[in-house]
DNA sequence: CCCTGATTCGC
DNA sequence: GCGAATCAGG
């Protein structure tokens, strides 16, 4: 694979916006995380806090002392790194699928690192149940007179209390399989190289998704989010002593690895 | 072990 | 310029 612009384009994106390089390299696909972090450096994009950058201080960490300690001859198999399957990558299990679509391989992890919140689009907005007059969030919702914590952010949108998360989670997004490239669909969503500092970056859905987006509302100033994703990715703090208490998990809790 | 980013160095 | 190999911290 080459760096085309496009690929050069969404490296930078994602390199700046956070994502790591494993991240930004198997959503590029066809390339290493070593590939990106490589590139990353030769654009001079560089560091964010990297695990072992906090070095040095003082003396010179005498890392490798004339002699060659590293005879790069030798190329191993490689049995540590897991197989990096240039081309033939994506093995989609399901049905039989004809699609070889090499670009994104969704196949391993499910992704706990993403900052991303995992958008539910339709979720209904059950928060806020008193809806003070001083916050015009226009939410359809009745009933509940639960005096919730509800405090209004700098920008106007609505904090939420730690446990208030209207719809449990995210309903799990049924993964797609392949494509995620540029596709008319998504013409008119605001995509990964359509962020800047005055749309939202709410992501929505899962990067590798054919229709994975970001929010695009105007952003609340001061803020990568719109108003009313500020309410979901600030939440009030609840006092101490008025937090939520018991771990609801039954027993060990659901496992998440 | 896994992850991360940084660096080196042969190509 | 590229990226695998290696390093090194968490």
């Amino acid at each position: 694979m080459s760096w085309t612009d496009e690929r050069i384009a969404t490296l930078k994106k994602m390199w700046e916006g956070g994502s790591t390089a494993s991240q930004i390299a198997d959503e590029l696909g066809g390339v290493s995380r070593n590939a990106v972090i490589g590139k990353a450096h030769r654009l001079g994009l560089k560091s964010r806090p990297s695990p072992v950058k906090s070095a040095d201080k003082k003396a010179a960490p005498a890392k490798k002392p004339a002699t060659a300690p590293k005879p790069a001859a030798a190329k191993k198999p490689a049995t540590k790194k897991a197989a990096p399957s240039p081309k033939p990558a994506p093995a989609v299990a399901q049905t039989g699928s004809a699609a070889p679509a090499p670009s994104t391989s969704p196949a391993a992890k499910p992704a706990a690192s993403a900052p991303a919140p995992a958008a539910a689009p339709a979720a209904a907005p059950v928060n806020a149940s008193g809806n003070p007059a001083a916050t015009s969030q226009p939410l359809p919702n009745k009933q509940a007179d639960t005096p919730k914590i509800v405090s209004v952010g700098p920008g106007g949108f609505l904090r939420q209390g730690p446990g208030d998360q209207q719809p449990p989670i995210p309903p799990a997004p049924p993964r797609r399989l392949v494509p995620a490239k540029p596709s008319p669909e998504i013409a008119d969503k605001t995509s990964l190289l359509d962020l800047s500092e005055k749309v939202c970056r709410w992501p929505m859905g899962h990067p590798g998704e054919p229709d994975f987006h970001f929010c695009g509302e105007a952003v609340n100033p001061g803020f990568p989010y719109c108003v009313e994703h500020c309410g979901r990715a600030y939440q009030a703090q609840l006092p101490r002593g008025a937090r939520r208490p018991p771990p609801p998990l039954p027993f060990g809790g659901p496992r998440v690895r």
